[in-house]
RNA sequence: GGCGCAGUAGCUCAGCUGGAUAGAGCAACGGUCUUCUAAACCGUAGGUCGAGAGUUCGAACCUCUCCUGCGUCACCA
């Protein structure tokens, strides 16, 4: 079934050959509302050729059409629009969705091909903010977006557990710190030392150098420090990892920053060799000025690595590893200036593979206007805002559905779904201020919404009492209301397909408020559970809606409970 | 100052490759629950699409200039 290629072919027919397939393609579009039509070709172009009035042209175009395959064919002002034959494209559309299952808008295009992503990395023994959640969120989404798409997607946590900062903690814990205080609350203790030190290091510069020697024995292998840090790291990431299960987002590899330690020396002696290492202001740099970038700051006047030596050690891993098709980073729009870098000195080195390094940029929150900081205490932290969310959703549930059982999971699923789903429903490169009452709001374009039309449609099919199976019905459902949400439905792989090519999670997420509206519309204008010949069709359609938000919702890694 | 991103209704944002009267949500006002979950649905009101010029049969979308905001411009990550 392509009614694409009919009305193209139709067309094509009608203008005697005038145009190509290609060239009709190209101009046909989709009007605005289905009342209009449902494929639409304007005529402006044969204005010039046929010298006569784009609707003139239009209206004679239609006598020239063979419109027996549509439901109608009509000029209206300089379009052509076509009429698709509503019951048989929806018979046709639902039989495939019921059919395919979970597994509509599959594609096996990826062919299996690695897609290691780079997202989330918080800092040890720093809180996880707002600030985290984009960059968590979105790139797992993308995993689950090409995951459905045949690829096979690496999430990596590319931990911040590595630098000066372990030196310093290490110090305040030493003056300041108790083992019984970092048990008890292992990140917000880690925290306070490490405030308390800055605050201390104003007053006594001393206390850098102290930091500095303990984070040079860190890396010289001091016993004493090596267990500390592993330690705050263990104790930090354990904690990182009751919010990922909140999230319900786990990764294939922590590979932080500390892993690549002893992969930098043999990236910077193969820059060495490679002839692009230059000395500059006593600092080894790689000279972009070619590609129009500042240089690539390789090693320090002091002889440290830096960022960039991370992440092309890590780059050049990755690769080794995994012969990526795409290698994404989801990383904020304020660092894109440094993957251009990283692009431009891997290509130098004599790397192809570096134009399959994507750095996929949002947008960036503040708050007040300001950059969240953790030292600045400008901090929204994100455990906070689940809890929020959650005891909202729970309190919603005690005054609409005292009965739910097994509330508590539900409150969980809706309040972590509206906190999802908001991040994730616009423009990634959006930046934005928190606005703790818009991210918990539960009502109009938002995660719960949709989480509840698909509760809605899932309480109608377990009232239907339908014995026997659907597909054996006739699903030529042929109800004007339901054609919006028929439509949508069948659109569904083409949305997975421009979530992908944009990596842009927010096209699932505004396609599935789309369906979720047209869905409640019909629901709001029409009974479904009457027992007439149209039966089938209409629970066809339901489970339809159910089952494609469902899928929706699992690609942007928001839960769609059952009832709510 | 250079580069990048953005500027659409009071607020938050859609607007796929330029196309038919610019669309939602929130907030405001008014309707709809004895009938499939009202976390819903319907209606009213609200817009010089930052400004100006250009290209085009046609521009929120493309080009140029300007204005405004944010980010960034080597020894943090």
């Amino acid at each position: 079934m392509n009614v694409k290629e009919n009305v193209i072919i139709s067309l094509q027919q009608g203008l005697d050959a005038e145009l190509t397939y290609a060239q009709i393609e190209q101009l046909l579009e989709v009007p605005k509302s289905s009342a209009l039509g449902d494929y639409a070709f304007p005529t402006f172009i044969l204005a010039k050729t046929w010298h006569r009035a784009p609707q003139q042209i239009a209206q004679e175009l239609v006598t020239k059409i063979d419109g027996t395959a549509f439901e109608k064919v009509v000029a209206t002002g300089a379009y052509v629009n076509f009429f698709l034959n509503k019951p048989a494209f929806a018979a046709a559309t639902l039989t495939t969705i019921l059919a395919e299952g979970t597994a509509y808008g599959d594609s096996d295009q990826g062919q299996q091909a690695n897609i290691p992503i780079d997202m989330s990395s918080p800092n040890i023994a720093k809180p996880m903010s707002m600030g985290h959640l984009r960059s968590t969120v979105i790139g797992n989404s993308l995993a689950k977006i090409y995951h459905k798409l045949g690829y096979q997607p690496i999430k990596i946590n590319y931990l911040g557990d590595w630098g000066t900062q372990f030196g310093k903690l290490i110090v305040a814990y030493h003056k300041w710190g108790s083992e019984a205080e970092i048990k008890a609350d292992p990140i917000g203790n880690l925290l306070k030392y490490y405030v308390h030190f800055h605050e201390e290091a104003l007053k006594d510069p001393e206390l850098d150098d102290e930091g500095r020697a303990w984070f040079k024995k860190l890396e010289d292998g001091d016993p004493e420090a090596t267990h500390l840090w592993e330690w705050f790291r263990g104790l930090s990431l354990a904690e990182f990892k009751k919010i990922y299960d909140r999230l319900g987002i786990d990764f294939d590899s922590f590979n932080g920053e500390a892993y690549y330690n002893d992969k930098m020396d043999p990236v910077v002696a193969d820059l060495q060799q490679k002839g692009l290492l230059q000395e500059s202001q006593g600092a080894q740099i790689v000279d972009l000025t070619a590609e129009g970038l500042t240089p690539a700051l390789i090693k320090r006047s002091d002889g440290a690595t830096l960022y960039i030596t991370r992440d092309l050690a890590a780059a050049i891993d990755r690769y080794q590893k995994y012969h990526f098709a795409k290698s994404l980073y989801v990383v904020g729009a304020e660092q894109t200036e440094h993957f251009k870098q990283l692009k431009a000195v891997l290509k130098q080195m004599g790397y192809d593979w570096a134009d399959q390094i994507i750095h996929v940029p949002f947008g960036l929150i503040t708050k007040d206007g300001k950059k969240l900081s953790t030292r600045k205490g400008n901090v929204v932290l994100l455990d906070q805002v689940l809890d929020e969310a959650v005891s909202l959703a729970q309190a919603q549930i005690a005054a609409k559905n005292p009965e739910l059982h097994d509330a508590a999971t539900v409150a969980h699923q809706v309040g972590v779904g509206a906190v999802i789903f908001h991040d994730l429903k616009n423009d990634r490169l959006d930046s934005f201020d928190f606005n703790l009452a818009e991210v918990v709001r539960f009502e109009g374009e938002t995660g719960p919404y949709v989480q509840y039309t698909n509760a809605r449609a899932q309480s109608i099919l377990r009232k239907a009492d339908f014995s026997g199976d659907l597909s054996t019905h006739s699903l030529a459902l042929a109800d004007p209301q339901a054609w919006d949400v028929v439509k949508y439905l069948a659109d569904f792989p083409n949305v997975i397909q421009r979530a992908a090519q944009g990596f842009e999670p927010s096209v699932i997420a505004k396609y599935a408020l789309r369906l979720a509206k047209a869905f409640n519309k019909y629901y709001a204008n029409s009974k479904i559970l009457v027992d007439d010949e149209q039966l089938a069709a209409r629970l066809g359609l339901v489970t339809a809606v159910s089952q494609v938000l469902q899928l929706a919702l699992g690609l942007l890694g928001v839960a769609a409970p059952e009832e709510m």
